[in-house]
RNA sequence: GCCCGGAUGGUGUAGCGGUAACAUAGGGGACUGUGGAUCCCCUGUCUCGGGUUCAAAUCCCGGUCCGGGCCCCA
């Protein structure tokens, strides 16, 4: 026997049902972002390698499927959708009226090692504010991001906010060159305290110094955040955070540990969990960025988030989210050869009137049928029998209750909405 | 890239050196006009490659894939 030809690692097959599920969540999700005033976009799968190279450092180009195309370009498979929006964006929309806000749903790729809620292709759902940096603006994109996690059926969620200028602004203050900012902040992604203050140290950082940072990162409250630092960054993270409220979240955590892998970060940064997926909890991580100048653009403000729908989808299953399931309105059974036809005709003429309709395309019997129409959660029959038909009648049976009655052809309609 | 645990019909499982089994799903029939019931029949399986053995689904080694945890995470 031929050995069977199997799924690549870390990829998956979706069937019918899960299909249905995803389409379904995607499709509020699409509502929300529209009630927001988002604009859908798409870009390709792939890229130029260098699009997703250019400001990230050179060791992550081991988790990129990259490739040459046979005109010899160095390509790679999308690892994240911000930066093709932004390449979009000062490619062909940099004329359009500001605010611009954009969104999307996409796959993404990326060589890592597989596990529950991470894969090597992914689904993506995100979005980019572009133009405006007005505390109100970036609280509407907090509460976007939420409002759709709660709003896609998610109980529970946990939002954390934090905010790099502060703590770069700290970080100066304390005397650290801005050229060694990227490693400090590497550290404290890793949650990395003891090599933290090592290389604190070693940046000729005072002790005491040093220990007034350890704590000012463990800060949850902006009032506590007073107590180290007095800067315009405070002011503004505390506008933001007021403008939260005033949308309507109260629940959430300040935490300065909040550090997002990339460089082009700046400003307000947040990140949504979902603790019930543990290791892999991460729903969502968003915040204030700088990436256009990087394209040639010219500069404007920038803001976005992207969601993990595959962590989403997994979290909302594990909350026992009861999912709507995909019915049927119509199976037509012919009760013999004679009246397939005309079952035909029927199934034809209810599909125009957008009745989801099927019709039996074995030759099966009658109960046969019926096991079937049972099985794919047809709510009614319609049997066509050579009897009925003398009087152009047909049988409407309704398949929860079981109960049947004969009605005129010309009625079938109304007898099945 | 590292550590641990797995892999048996489409799905869920039993067997743990000696005839591959059960449930369920799918197809047909009992029943040529009434479903979710019953009975019968059919289809279909040991992740792959080596090794040990008279004999391997079972033991050993390696690969692949899955799950859990690291690393990483745009």
């Amino acid at each position: 026997m031929e050995e069977k030809i199997k799924i690549p690692r870390g990829t998956r097959d979706f069937l019918p049902d899960e299909m249905f599920k995803r389409r379904y969540v995607e499709r509020t999700i699409r509502e929300i972002f529209q009630s927001f005033g988002y604009k859908e976009v798409q870009t390709p799968t792939f890229e130029h390698l260098e699009l997703f190279t250019l400001k990230s450092g050179e060791e992550i180009i081991e988790e990129i499927y990259a490739f040459k195309d046979k005109g010899n370009r160095d390509l790679a498979l999308r690892p994240e959708l911000t930066a093709p929006v932004i390449r979009f964006y000062v490619e062909k929309m940099q004329m359009e009226p500001k605010p611009l806000k954009l969104f999307y749903i996409g796959n993404c790729y990326r060589y890592d090692r597989p596990q529950r809620g991470r894969y090597r292709e992914f689904t993506q759902v995100g979005c980019e504010l572009i133009g405006t940096d007005t505390p109100e603006a970036y609280a509407e994109l907090i509460y976007l991001s939420y409002t759709i996690l709660r709003n896609i059926g998610l109980k529970n969620i946990v939002l954390r906010l934090g905010n790099l200028d502060i703590i770069y602004s700290l970080l100066e203050n304390m005397g650290v060159k801005k050229n060694q900012f990227r490693e400090l902040m590497h550290l404290i992604d890793k949650s990395k305290f003891y090599e933290l203050e090592k290389k604190l140290f070693e940046m000729r950082v005072a002790k005491s110094k040093v220990k007034m940072f350890r704590e000012f990162l463990n800060c949850n409250s902006i009032e506590k955040l007073r107590e180290f630092i007095e800067a315009p960054a405070v002011d503004r993270f505390r506008e933001i955070i007021d403008f939260l409220k005033v949308f309507g979240i109260d629940k959430f955590e300040i935490d300065m540990k909040i550090v997002r892998g990339l460089d082009y970060y700046k400003g307000i940064v947040f990140e949504i969990d979902a603790p019930i997926l543990g290791a892999e909890k991460q729903l969502c991580g968003g915040g204030e960025y700088e990436l256009i100048p990087l394209f040639g653009g010219k500069e404007v403000p920038t803001a976005g988030f992207a969601i993990g729908f595959d962590r989403a989808i997994i979290a909302l299953e594990e909350e026992g989210y009861v999912f709507p399931e995909q019915k049927l309105d119509v199976y037509v059974i012919p009760i013999n050869e004679k009246t397939l036809k005309n079952a035909i005709k029927i199934v034809n003429m209810l599909r125009e009137k957008n009745i989801i309709a099927d019709v039996d395309l074995m030759r099966r019997g009658l109960a046969k049928s019926l096991k079937y129409a049972s099985s794919v959660k047809a709510k009614k029959a319609i049997i066509v029998g050579p009897k009925e038909l003398e009087k152009e009648n047909v049988i409407v049976r309704d398949m929860d209750s079981g109960k049947q009655i004969e009605v005129k052809m010309k009625n079938l309609l109304s007898m099945i909405k």
